[in-house]
DNA sequence: CATGTATGTACCACGATATGGAATGATATA
DNA sequence: TATATCATTCCATATCGTGGTACATACATG
C-alpha cells in the first residue's frame, strides 16, 4: 500500500483486466482496454494469456469474456484451512441457535466474508461470501479488533471515515473504543443494527499464536429474535468455540 | 489448450506462482523460485507484484506469503450470477429432501463444484467448493453431456482415460454413452456409488439458451436412503426445478 | 563467539519481450 | 451494399522484465 516497489507492469495490468470485472460480468476486448485504458492490442495479448490459463472464459457465441473457473478454483484455495477447520463449528452454532453464521476475516480496514450456514428461518440473514464492510461497523470487526493493541487499533480508526448507515450507526471514534473495550471485557462483540435496520449480531474473535485476530464467527439474526438474553446466551458460547478453534491455531 | 498464440511470460508466470500454493499454503521466495524454476531475483519481482496486488499475503512472523484475500475475493466475482439464480433452488432442494446438494460447472472434461448446501444428517455427503471430478463418473457430468451432441460427448469421451474409483465405476465408454441416453429420455442422471462406494448421487442439468448444459444440480445422499423410489422422486422434482432456471437463462 | 548457510531484498546493464501503431479480418448495423 | 465496430494478426522499436551479482539479515552449526 505505501512501499515504494517495483512491481511488474504486465502483472498489474492483467490484475487490471481482472478487476474490470468487477461492474461487468460479460465484456469485450474493446470495453475493456477502454475501461482499463490500454491499447487495444496490449489489452488483446494480456486477455489471451489469462484466457489460455483459465482465468478468463470466451463465451462461444459472443465471443466476449468472463471470468473463468480456474479463478474460482484458485480463489476456493484461499484460506482453505481455517475454513475447513471452522465449519464444524458453523455447524454447531446454526444447529444450536437457528440464526445465520458467518465466518470472517480481516482485509486491512475491512472485514470479509468466507464462509457461511445459513439460518433455517424464512425470516433471517443472509450475506453473501466475498462481501467486504467496514471493521468498526460490524460485530466481526470489534471483535478482531479487541484483540489488538490500543495503538493498532488507533491506527485502524485513523484511516477510516464513519459512514451513517443507520440510525444506530456508531459516528464517534470514542464511541467505537468504548464498545471495543466491553468486547475485551465480555470476550464477544456486538452490533445492534449499525448497519442494517433490524439486524442485529454477536460475535467473537478466533485468535492467532500471537494472540491477535484475523478471524471472527458471528451470529446474525433478526432485531425481534435476538433479545438480550439470547446475545448473552449467544456470545458466551461463541467465546467457548472460538476458544477451542484459537488453540487450535496455537494460542494459549 | 490447442491454439499457438503467444502468451505474456510475466502473467503466465504470475499464474504459476498462484498455482504453486496448490501443494503449500504458506511458502517463501526461494521455495517458490525452486517450485516455478524462476530466478529468485524474478520471482521476487512478480511475489512483491502479486502481494502488493493482495493476490499474496505475507506472514508478518515468517516473512513468508500465502494466497491472499483478493484473490478470494475475485473468485467470489466468478460465477456470481448463476450462484446467485440457483441459491434459493438449492435451499429448496435441501428442504424437501433432506440430502446434500450442489451446484456444479463444467470445466472441460471435468466438473468443479461451485456451491452447495449440506444435508442436516449427521451421516451426509460434503464436497468441497472447488473440488473437480471427471464428468462420466459423476451424475452431473452425465446430464450436462445428455444435452450436447453425440458428436460433442464422443469428443469428450475420447479424451479421457477411464480409471476405476470403486468396483461400480463404468470401464466402457459405450456403457457410459448407455447412461447419457437413459439421461436423456428420464431428464436426469443417477450415480450409483461409481465415485465412492455408499454414495449415490441424483442430478438434472441446466440449460442455456442454446439448450445446451454448463451447470448442474445434483442431490446426493448415502446408498442406504437412496432407494430407487427416492431417487425417482428426486429426479423428477429436480428436473422441474432445473427447468425453471433454464427458463431464467433464455431456454425454451 | 565466530563461521557457515540459509534466507529475503536491492541494484543494474543487457537484450529479450511486451508494446502499440497500423493493417487486416470478421460481424454487426443501417 | 456501405459503414461502423469489433476482434485479431503482424512487426519494428524501445521499454521493461530479466537474471547475474551483491548485500542484509537471520538462524544454525562447530
Amino acid at each position: 500500500m505505501s512501499k515504494e516497489g517495483k512491481t511488474i507492469q504486465s502483472v498489474d495490468r492483467a490484475i487490471a483486466i481482472l478487476r474490470s470485472f468487477e461492474q461487468n460480468e460479460e465484456l469485450g476486448v474493446t470495453e475493456i482496454s477502454k475501461i482499463t485504458e490500454l491499447h487495444k492490442s496490449t489489452a488483446f495479448n494480456l486477455i489471451s494469456t489469462l484466457e489460455k490459463a483459465g482465468l478468463l472464459a470466451k463465451e462461444p457465441n459472443s465471443g466476449r469474456y468472463r471470468l473463468g473457473m480456474e479463478l474460482f478454483r484458485l480463489g476456493t484455495m484461499v484460506n482453505a484451512n481455517i475454513r475447513a477447520i471452522c465449519e464444524p463449528y458453523l455447524e454447531m452454532l446454526v444447529n444450536e441457535f437457528s440464526e445465520t453464521v458467518n465466518l470472517v476475516a480481516r482485509n486491512d480496514l475491512l472485514v470479509i466474508y468466507l464462509d457461511k450456514k445459513d439460518s433455517p428461518h424464512s425470516m433471517r440473514i443472509s450475506t453473501e461470501e466475498g462481501t467486504r464492510l467496514p471493521m468498526y461497523i460490524t460485530a466481526v470487526g470489534k471483535a478482531m479488533m479487541s484483540t489488538l493493541s490500543d495503538d493498532e487499533i488507533k491506527d485502524i480508526l485513523k484511516n477510516v471515515r464513519l459512514m451513517k448507515f443507520t440510525e444506530y450507526t456508531l459516528t464517534d471514534k470514542e464511541e467505537v473504543k468504548l464498545q471495543i473495550q466491553a468486547a475485551r471485557e465480555k470476550g464477544y462483540a456486538e452490533d445492534l443494527q449499525e448497519y442494517e435496520n433490524g439486524l442485529t449480531c454477536v460475535s467473537a474473535p478466533i485468535r492467532d499464536h500471537t494472540g491477535r485476530a484475523n478471524y471472527a464467527i458471528s451470529v446474525s439474526g433478526p432485531n425481534s429474535r435476538m433479545t438480550k438474553d439470547v446475545r448473552k446466551k449467544i456470545g458466551e458460547r461463541l467465546v467457548e468455540l472460538t476458544t477451542q478453534i484459537s488453540k487450535k491455531l496455537g494460542y494459549y
